[in-house]
DNA sequence: CCTACCGATCGGTAGG
DNA sequence: CCTACCGATCGGTAGG
């Protein structure tokens, strides 16, 4: 069964958050575009999503995004850029408060208790990052890194040693206290695996919260002593 | 510059491996297009992958391969299921294994010993069904999980509920002995992506061996007392 | 940002 | 398994 089109309505009223008359929207449909386009990838993949496909779920016409974004592979790029932008960001601020607790850690001695608090900031903010609602950007940039230019992916590479920057220090002094076995090079790749993975299966609706993955997380990665 | 073509050769000599004079290859061919269908949706991606790639990679007609399958995604399908098929079996091997140094073992009373043997067999074959030259079926699976048909998805599912059903046991175990600290079906779910996710970074050019990564994980995750 | 459109490519098929 | 082909879809553009 289908629904009558209603001849006085345009064509195409779904999709559009209209803003109120006369309010112009400017530069943020370019965010609309970059969240639906995130969305989209993450969901479907970048590959088999269509530019029609983020164009209709902004209500714009198949043309439009090309307003916006050069190609479609500059748009996922941007989600990309985007994504480790606000994940550097938020990595930050968690550190911060880190460290609002002992006010002046030195990151070449860092305590064992330093880190300790350290790399539970570094886990819990890497777990909103990734399965936080709404954020598609840094997932994407996970899993459709192949379809990027070598120029590209060499500007998110940057991006992501600054990302995980934070990370060898925490983890060398673990090493150092006992708190953490492994050669720390490949605890650092299997660490954020775990983290990153957790993409794959993590169910919102579903018994763990946040702060449950990161007990986890540290219960399985340290030491006690 | 180009190299001339010679006007008496057949205008599609490469790719083909011919067989011997009279030979008839039957099946095999089908075994072909797995193998390259398998390493091109890894390399490119199932969406971003054509079938006249596949198709070329084995020296075929772009029509070709739809006499083996009746469609791209009933390729995708066969890689993934031969995939888990091998994991499974390359597993139980590792198993056994593991029980002839203690010809007995029970799945429900395992020492903690057994169980250490255990999750290192369990892990290091995980490592070579990721890892492994030409292991590509699995990592196929891993990652394109999402091109699939509800129904095929079930099909897998249930392959991988196989796959993972020795792990339950061995983790309980290693609980109950203090080994492991964490929630048991959480830390499953970190140990398998921690592994997982080593195909997105490991190299088999550069330092680390299968059996590097594998004390790595072992140190990683467990206590020692 | 829409309209109208293009060339290229894609999965798949009929017939042999 | 090849030949020859089709309809659909795709990324992208010119012009307004």
């Amino acid at each position: 069964m289908t629904v009558a089109p209603s001849p006085t309505l345009p064509k195409r009223p779904r999709g559009r958050p209209r803003k109120t008359e006369g309010e112009r929207d400017d530069g943020n449909r370019r965010q609309e575009l970059l969240a639906a386009a995130a969305h989209l990838f993450r969901e479907t993949g970048f590959s088999a999503t269509s530019t029609r496909d983020i164009a209709a779920a902004v209500g714009m016409h198949s043309g439009s995004p090309f307003y916006h974004f050069k190609s479609k592979e500059a748009l996922l790029f941007a989600v990309m850029e985007e994504g480790m932008h606000s994940a550097i960001a938020r990595q930050a601020l968690a550190l911060q408060v880190a460290d609002s607790s002992d006010p002046a850690p030195s990151l070449e001695v860092l305590t064992a208790l330093d880190a300790q608090q350290r790399i539970r900031h570094l886990i819990r903010a890497h777990f909103e990052t990734l399965l936080g609602p709404g954020n598609d950007f840094v997932p994407v940039m996970l899993y459709e890194h192949r379809s990027l230019s070598p120029r590209q992916r060499s500007v998110l590479a940057k991006l992501q040693l600054d990302y995980e920057a934070p990370w060898g220090p925490v983890l060398e002094a673990l090493h150092a206290s006992g708190h953490l076995n492994a050669p720390v090079k490949l605890a650092r790749l299997l660490i954020l695996g775990a983290l990153n993975w957790s993409v794959q299966w993590f169910d919102p609706q579903k018994a763990a919260s946040l702060d449950d993955l990161t007990d986890a997380a540290i219960a399985l990665f340290l030491k006690e002593s």
